[in-house]
DNA sequence: GTTTTTATGAACACAGTGTTCGATATCGAA
DNA sequence: TTCGATATCGAACACTGTGTTCATAAAAAC
């Protein structure tokens, strides 16, 4: 399970500087932040830095995979945890929504007001690809609907975003049930009128979980064609 | 009518600057450009860029507010000529699509892909609070909303936001009409299901139209006390 | 204990910022 | 046309931050 192949300098310079950007994003904003204010604040030395990171953008995309990958074990853990019963769907939203408040510090850091805007564009891409299948696959051999899928998903994600990010910038005033039944209020008359059809909760739901491993190929291939910032 | 104080020199050189900026913009994108850059682009020295502007950031505000002048005058002029007639309520959204594919190739550097997230802050602001004021009129003396009005009103913004940016980013394949309709379909039930009532068409745009003054002062007030950009 | 890997810190050239100031060119008005 | 006002110029300046290099020291791996 664990890998050992990691040298121990390694995994605790890496912590640190990690560290370093999440605190300094709370403080100043992301923008502002410098190499040599890491630098100081994780107090390692300068090349030592750019033996890890190429510059800072990379260092905070590393931070948001790791937010990433532990999101998706915890869905998979829900999935496989129910999957033998007879209730095989899971509130994506409600648990996004749940792992930004257990998580929310980081949340804050890397899409928070504070946060650079390049870490959202990716994000923004990465729900995109999530979404795009099961949104194909709701309108597959129907007549083309009122509204381009294209559209609608790029729209869907914006509000997504917005909604997490007025949550996290205005200090989580509801818990993540009352953030996700507003998220459903909103959205929910949206995408019956732009698929033009009744779409029940359940099959978007199973719908979206049951095509995670495509749509996260498709977001990495973007990821790796460096197609998310030019 | 004419303002005539202003020296030709000075209309001259910001005119010079601004379509720097634009050119450089779609070019490399807004945060790569350097005030160097825009110098050597408008020929133009470096004393004289700091004599009018703190940096990049306030030119690009103040051609931002170019745009949103001449969108405003426009505006005034549709409702004036009609408002003598049975018809006063004018088309928001439909307005804002049609001065954007005027004027897009400014509209594209301010708020396409290439600009940056300080301007598109800006617009968030600017339309939020262009939309509050009639957003609470809406549900006046009526039992609280299903969602509350700050929180629509943000998620609304930012989904008109994004569809623009979407509009842009793609060369604008449909025209103003058809964008106009988009939103409607994507948003209109989202509206109603948010305020927890039906919304005629002709009262939302009545209210939008009605209360200009009052929106435009609020955006003033955040604008200069700097609350937008810390 | 030896070998391999990683971290260090100082030095470096470089690019960009924002300011200053005297000389020059251009403007608007009389 | 002239003249006072003012906008631009350009070169110089100190300053901050970047990204690389390299010899040395420390720590991990074997």
């Amino acid at each position: 399970m664990k890998e050992k192949k990691e040298d121990r300098r390694i995994s605790r310079t890496r912590k640190l500087m990690h560290e370093a950007l999440m605190s300094l994003i709370v403080e100043k904003g992301y923008e502002a932040i410098t190499v040599q204010d890491i630098l100081d604040r994780a107090d390692v030395g300068r090349s030592t830095f750019y033996a890890h990171y190429r510059d800072k953008d990379e260092l905070l995309l590393s931070s948001f995979e790791h937010l990433r990958t532990l999101f998706e074990q915890q869905q998979q853990a829900i999935v496989a945890s129910r999957g033998s019963g007879r209730e095989p769907e899971v509130n994506f939203v409600l648990e996004l929504f749940r792992h930004t408040g257990q998580h929310h510090k980081l949340y804050q850091a890397i899409a928070g007001k504070q946060s650079g805007e390049m870490i959202l564009k990716y994000l923004h891409k990465y729900l995109y690809n999530l979404l795009i299948v099961p949104h194909a696959e709701l309108v597959r051999n129907r007549n083309s609907p009122p509204v381009p899928i294209e559209i609608t998903t790029h729209v869907l994600v914006s509000s997504l975003l917005s909604l997490m990010t007025w949550w996290l910038d205005n200090h989580m005033p509801h818990p993540p049930e009352k953030m996700d039944e507003i998220f459903r209020i909103l959205v929910t008359p949206t995408i019956e009128a732009a698929f033009g059809r009744k779409v029940m909760k359940s099959e978007y739901e199973r719908l979206v979980s049951e095509h995670p491993k495509g749509s996260i190929m498709a977001f990495y291939s973007h990821y790796i064609d460096g197609g998310c910032c030019p």
